[in-house]
DNA sequence: ACATATTTTTAGATAAGACTAAAAAATATA
DNA sequence: TATATTTTTTAGTCTTATCTAAAAATATGT
């Protein structure tokens, strides 16, 4: 009666859904081969091979030169690795010191455990999170987000204020940039001045003013106030 | 700066390091190629090649027709997946709520997990555990077991008692046979009888009395008091 | 000691996933 | 519309880790 659990899906053709889960947010078309092969740092010749694979198995629809996009069945599964991911790296921010800069290498190897009741244990453990230490939402076990909404630093307009909630880029560069700068999640953001010249911002954060570039302030979600 | 942990040997090799760190434990011969292939469930011609590559990496001493043995290298590899394994089933057990009889399986992919930080706040964060939950030892950083002195209840005589503190057999089979017969490590257990006819004895745990086969007694281990 | 049995190794094959180089298709440009 | 450029696919190769079948070495039994 012993049942050893033989994994669905490979490590690969997870991190390619996972890819592809990423990629078609917000896109109405089929996401191309380069663009897949860009996120995953291969080559567009091996996409095209893993793409047929995926296929096949009802992960995703392909049709040559159409580029490509998930089935629902793909989605959950692209969907249930994001969760482990996100959840992952709540528990080493939370539990094991780690700072939001460092988790990103370790959950992507620990996204590709397979074992439901690790997950869901996990997940009870944490206390149902909903989001990750980058202010990303946590899929529920259907593979629903709940929704914040959030705007970019950047559209903030002169004297508006918001909350911090969130990155759009998730660089340990970036991340520990903002550290540097006294900037984390929770943290209250206003707009003091704003320079049309190069977009660049002038806030207040923690009674501190400080000057931002346009591209900090396009990657700070922010919840307006 | 940025620097992507590169793993220095694969899951794979680190499998048959792992088999062979558990085989030469009380044998001053070489381990057989065919006692790796059973530990492995694999074809002995598979770990030749295997033997090979490892030979190469310096991991294990290797002649033809003569068994391997591991290499200091090698041996400190090894007892850090061993290390990695215990740690994380305590994790399991302890902050999870997973049983004794259902960590091996999840352990046994965790262990691969490429991140020296990790296990340290594991290791931290469970309050350096010196046992896993079948009361296996966990090797410390540097590969050095805290060896506990223990015996098999088989290897008691009539009236002699002592605690429960480790199993040789860690299928989940026989630990939901102990759970049901409210065997459990820390247990106080007294031999009342027993029979030379078939080595099967009588015992008091709990109170309760009962009888346990020889082969049972062949699998518990007993720190004797 | 010698024949037999067992163990181990070699040789050759396979599958997954990646690569390079070249061909084909789609898209952009003049 | 014809040509140039970019994207995608195909074809063939490589590496890792397996396997089977056969050969070679070692061990065993009488």
């Amino acid at each position: 009666m012993s049942s050893k659990y033989v994994p669905m899906f490979t490590s690969s053709e997870e991190n390619y859904l996972k890819a592809i889960y990423h990629l078609e947010i917000g896109v109405d078309k089929g996401v191309s081969t380069n663009a897949i092969a860009e996120k995953l740092v291969t080559k567009a010749s091996s996409v095209t091979d893993m793409v047929k694979k995926l296929s096949e198995k009802e992960l995703i629809i392909y049709k040559k030169y159409q580029g490509v996009t998930l089935t629902n069945f793909g989605k959950k599964i692209a969907s249930s690795i994001v969760r482990k991911h996100r959840l992952w790296e709540v528990f080493l921010v939370e539990k094991l010191n780690f700072s939001w800069d460092e988790v990103h290498d370790v959950a992507e190897q620990l996204e590709h455990i397979k074992s439901p009741k690790l997950i869901n244990q996990l997940d009870i453990f944490l206390g149902f999170p909903s989001q990750d230490p980058h202010g990303d939402p946590i899929p529920d076990k259907d593979g629903n987000l709940k929704v914040v909404e959030k705007s970019l630093l950047s559209t903030l307009l002169k004297n508006e204020s918001g909350i911090c909630v969130g990155v759009n880029d998730s660089s340990s560069e970036f991340l520990q940039f903002l550290d540097k700068k006294g900037i984390t999640l929770g943290k209250q953001i206003k707009v003091l001045e704003k320079e049309n010249f190069d977009g660049s911002l002038f806030i207040t954060i923690d009674q501190k003013k400080l000057s931002i570039s346009n591209k900090i302030a396009n990657n700070l979600y922010i919840q307006k106030q």
